[in-house]
DNA sequence: ACAAAAGTGTTGCTGTTACACCCATGG
DNA sequence: CCATGGGTGTAACAGCAACACTTTTGT
């Protein structure tokens, strides 16, 4: 093989999660130039004895501290200038999980939990990279919406939360009233018996999603 | 940066037509060992001067002889043993073409279009990467209804064709005359004012998408 | 008692489903 | 005139959109 058919790959892993239905990704406070001070998507580069899945789940785990997550490939990114001093082509991943079940619930002065709408300064191309599999997220929840969906919410949530977050991914407003009959009457989600605790109004029912019923549903 | 880290990487490049609302995907034969006589994907080693995106388009131009098409990345395939010889990274691209427009009308002896459920021998691990990307194609075909279904029907098709091409995509049967009112009752396709020329039965009338009307809709 | 936010009712519209029947063409 | 396959009609039902009103909590 020609020399110049040697390339070195990356995988970039995306930690996501919903945070009262606020879309909210990892990232990490770069140490050392280059970048250093920005903010930058958890990496790894890819040796030749391991596939990039792999890799992408020991990323994961060395973040979140957990042994296994929802993780799939999103795209990759070939631009030849991405690093300043040689040709590195990444490949993202995506993980969703819930941040409360996380070693990574607080927030430090170099790891923390951003809303995808409040970015930070960030490093090499990682803002496109946030923007291009955001928007991909967005057409993968409308068609899997069980397979996805249900990972950002696996239990007790309300459904204004889950409604903020149909309305972020949809990118328009939905009547309040129409949403919370649509997952009720079509027995979409279960009472879990809770109440939400909340400093005004009326505390929402806390519910869980009926998977069965969710089944081929779509966004 | 250490020499493990440099891995050879691939592209590969499903082109996918429609036939008479049959997919269909263009397959070389391989002429030398490995895997001599058995059917590849089209590929092509990517070096470090040349983005994924280029590479794609560059077995775009080879083998179609067109300039431009719809083509977008679909999925990276990592296995460890791929490739006999040594570790090769695999990144798919997808090509949606009319096969009337392009330069591989004619089948031959080691060029031709093949329906994707009645695929040949195919060599390296081609047949798995062939049956993930179709899967991932239903899933973006239902999302991007106006953005990809209209690129396998440029113009001048028979509902009946489109209804095949629906129910190999959704996997289901579908009522032929609801079918055929859906389209015509919401505008969503223009009368060409030609007829389909056939051998037998009533010929059917030929129509083109109206692409406004086509916008935000679902598969 | 009041503000804030959650939950319920009604009505019309749009699109889907499940049917039976009619029309245009070639042999 | 018959086989083949495309095109039209109709009625019931489900889900969505657009509305106003009621209930539960904290202060």
């Amino acid at each position: 093989m020609k020399n110049s058919y040697y390339n070195v790959v990356e995988t970039l892993l995306l930690i996501l999660s919903s945070d009262e239905g606020k879309l909210k990704i990892y990232l990490e406070k770069k140490k050392e130039e280059p970048y250093k001070g920005y903010w930058t998507i958890p990496g790894k580069f890819l040796d030749r004895e391991t596939t990039l899945e792999e890799n992408a789940e020991a990323i994961y785990k060395n973040t979140t501290g957990l042994d296994e997550g929802t993780i799939f490939q999103t795209q990759a990114f070939s631009n030849l200038n991405r690093h300043n001093s040689e040709r590195v082509i990444a490949i993202s991943f995506t993980a969703i999980t819930d941040k409360t079940l996380t070693d990574i619930k607080q927030n430090t002065n170099d790891k923390s939990w951003f809303q995808i709408d409040e970015l930070p300064k960030l490093g090499f191309d990682h803002e496109q990279i946030i923007n291009a599999v955001i928007n991909d997220l967005r057409n993968k929840i409308t068609t899997n919406y069980d397979d996805i969906l249900i990972k950002f919410f696996p239990s007790d949530f309300t459904l204004p939360e889950l409604q903020n977050f149909y309305e972020y991914v949809l990118e328009k407003p939905i009547d309040r009233r129409n949403f919370h009959k649509k997952f009720v009457n079509q027995d979409l989600v279960v009472d879990t018996g809770f109440k939400q605790a909340k400093s005004s109004g009326r505390p929402g029912t806390l519910y869980r999603f009926n998977i069965d019923k969710m089944k081929g549903k779509r966004i």
